[in-house]
DNA sequence: CGACCATTTGATATGGATCAAGCGATGTGG
DNA sequence: CCACATCGCTTGATCCATATCAAATGGTCG
């Protein structure tokens, strides 16, 4: 149970600093911490392992997830660079976290970052920030779960558009089945939705993977 | 129906200890604060106003909800005796809360806690704790609401049956409508969920508030 | 080219919503 | 004290959004 989480240190790949323009947590730790690099699909840590780092994003997506009792997974959330992800106050993680694609992180210990938080109120309220935004995101996802499909994905693009959308087009990272498992709903009904958001006119959809926003309003509308 | 404990919401009660077994947050600031009471269905804060304190239930039984742009509304959370609610990083509120029976709270101005957990680093600790516990709440329904009606009942009536059990016997301070919009279901499909179990003798229902639980491992084995 | 996988599309089934009515407890005014 | 209104809850009938089952399409890589 204790012991190795499937991490291995790469040498120092000389990552160009992809920090986004958020406000960064962690600042007061921003600069120790080394980096780790994981392929596409690899799992970064499980569910009731010991929490041993606490993770930054620097460039690719993460997922986060459990796998229910009946076998399907549902995705606690998507990080993507910038983002903290893998904080407990606990010693356990709650969830499985995967990389999506080529993921580098920056990680810190949290025994570090904790030890830290006792001497210092600062990094201590920047570990309730991360929590509490954290919380927000789980709120948010509570009031989603509970709309129509369309609603679902709408605002599921505008979220991920507003992360990382280039001229109103973006280039998701993750697969059908990981937008379904984020949703709650199945596959064919994301891919269903999007086809009549597309015949809508209300999205582009050059590509599977590739998102063209062509009606923010109509989107934000559906939630309305 | 007389289930509550007859408060009156006069001025400056001695409330001792209003202890329950579970870790005291606040601790620090545990004997600071004054008390106030709520009617039933009283409003205790709204969305969006400034976050002036925070709460700590005495007695009673406490919602916190958002009205939908659709109209329903969907409940946050349910919060009982001893239960910390109303923080916020932020000095806004991110739901309303509202009385459910006749409530009494301890409250604590949250400058006065902000200011604590600038000074004192187990203050600041204790914050994070609390808004890391109403994230695993948040994240756990996130999980409770793509499962099925029965499954989400049982959920709840564990939960419930933890909270305010006595010898497998207790008494819900919440209308069918407030289960309703806590779980993201109808109030019928609510109301034809219990019947179910009860005539699966997993519970008994005495009375429409009153539950017995008969066979507390069907409950569980729903979310199997 | 051919195998494989992700995605889309089609046909059907179903769980829970919706619409509607009935029931039991509580309270009120004549 | 009783007729009646009200409210919270239950029950019944029907509908519909999404799941499920099944198959076709398309992109990627050997």
């Amino acid at each position: 149970m204790l012991m190795q989480t499937p991490i291995r240190p790469t040498a120092a790949l000389p990552v160009t600093a992809t920090v986004s323009g958020r406000p960064v947590a962690l600042g007061a730790i921003e600069l120790m911490g080394s980096q780790m690099s994981f392929a596409a699909n690899e799992e970064i840590f499980g569910e009731n392992e010991p929490c041993e780092y606490v993770y930054k994003v620097v460039s690719g997506a993460v997922r986060t997830y459990k796998i229910l009792a009946d076998g399907r997974r549902q995705i606690g959330g998507f990080y993507l660079a910038g983002d903290t992800f893998g904080l407990e106050v606990g010693t356990e993680h709650h969830f499985s976290a995967e990389a999506i694609n080529k993921v580098v992180v920056r990680v810190v210990r949290r025994s570090a970052i904790v030890a830290q938080a006792e001497r210092d109120c600062e990094a201590a309220r920047e570990l309730w920030t991360i929590t509490a935004r954290e919380l927000k995101s789980a709120q948010e996802r509570m009031l989603l779960l509970v709309k129509s499909a369309p609603q679902r994905l709408a605002c599921f693009l505008l979220e991920m558009s507003a992360r990382l959308a280039v001229a109103n087009t973006l280039e998701l990272p993750m697969s059908r089945q990981d937008i379904a498992d984020y949703l709650g709903l199945t596959i064919e009904t994301v891919s269903r939705t999007l086809t009549q958001l597309v015949s809508d006119a209300t999205i582009g959809l050059p590509t599977s993977r590739r998102i063209v926003v062509r009606n923010r309003s109509a989107l934000a509308e559906l939630n309305a």
